[in-house]
DNA sequence: GGGAGAATAT
DNA sequence: CATATTCTCC
């Protein structure tokens, strides 16, 4: 895992540090904020960081992996300065995480690669994910969904009937890593950061909100005295928040908390 | 120096 | 759209 925030660095560039000597050939990793001076250089907020991982989990989960497109993903997501690109090679990463998994299930022992499971159990992941084709009766998880009539956007429309559709597949992902560049296109400048409160898509927030409070409220019942890791977004946000104002945005702990 | 992730290129 | 490659980050 590499770059991220520097939690356990603790030493960490607050801004965005032009690295003009590595990149002399390609300029692609500049920072907006330097390429768009006139624009306000709006630090991400961890919540927001959080949310947008979160965020990407669900309309993935919600549009089945048959339906998860990178395009429909972004759609969903409706994040203001989110591009194709982004959810794509979050999308790759998703799936290798997948794919490893599924392995390491069928593999058989324990499974638990002590790397690869705090990388990605991070996200609330159902079960079927790994085994499509196996889809155990008990199934906890069925999309309840019930779409709202304050529908203001074909997009969630088309999300929400592309989910029923493909209620059969689901698939669970990954967690949603944001970089200086990655947050600051996240994130809108004039946006508060505050997704869990947009006038845009509040419907569809309520929606996934709702899923999401009742995973991690089941989570928490199955294991009490456990602390998963699991459905922890809450407290993602808070030490996020509580580090010290990182500009980065750090979705999930990849060296641990 | 290596590992991991994200952005870019194909 | 998916995959492969590249680069940056820690």
């Amino acid at each position: 895992m590499g770059r991220r925030a520097s939690l356990t660095r603790g030493a960490h560039p607050l801004i965005p540090i032009p690295h003009l000597s590595r990149s002399r050939s390609r300029l692609r990793h500049q920072t907006p904020q330097q390429l768009r001076p006139t624009s306000p250089p709006p630090p991400l907020h961890p919540a927001a960081a959080a949310s947008l991982h979160k965020r990407f989990v669900d309309a993935v989960a919600h549009l089945g992996i048959k339906n998860a497109v990178p395009k429909t993903i972004m759609q969903l997501m409706s994040v203001d300065g989110l591009t194709r690109e982004n959810v794509a090679s979050h999308l790759q990463k998703y799936r290798l995480y997948l794919k490893r998994m599924q392995g390491l299930s069928s593999g058989g022992g324990g499974g638990s690669d002590p790397a690869t499971d705090r990388l990605f159990a991070s996200s609330p992941v159902p079960a079927h994910f790994l085994h499509p084709n196996r889809v155990p009766s008990s199934d906890h998880f069925m999309p309840s969904f019930v779409p709202i009539a304050t529908l203001q956007q074909q997009q969630q429309m088309a999300a929400v009937a592309a989910a029923a559709a493909a209620a059969n597949a689901h698939l669970q992902p990954p967690q949603f890593h944001h970089r200086q560049i990655s947050a600051a296109h996240y994130v809108s400048p004039t946006a508060n950061g505050q997704f869990g409160s947009p006038p845009a898509n509040g419907k569809f927030d309520q929606s996934f909100l709702a899923r999401q409070t009742q995973q991690q409220t089941l989570q928490r019942m199955s294991t009490p005295s456990l602390h998963s890791p699991v459905g922890n977004y809450v407290e993602d946000l808070e030490s996020a928040n509580a580090n010290g104002g990182r500009t980065v945005l750090t979705l999930f702990p990849t060296r641990d908390d």
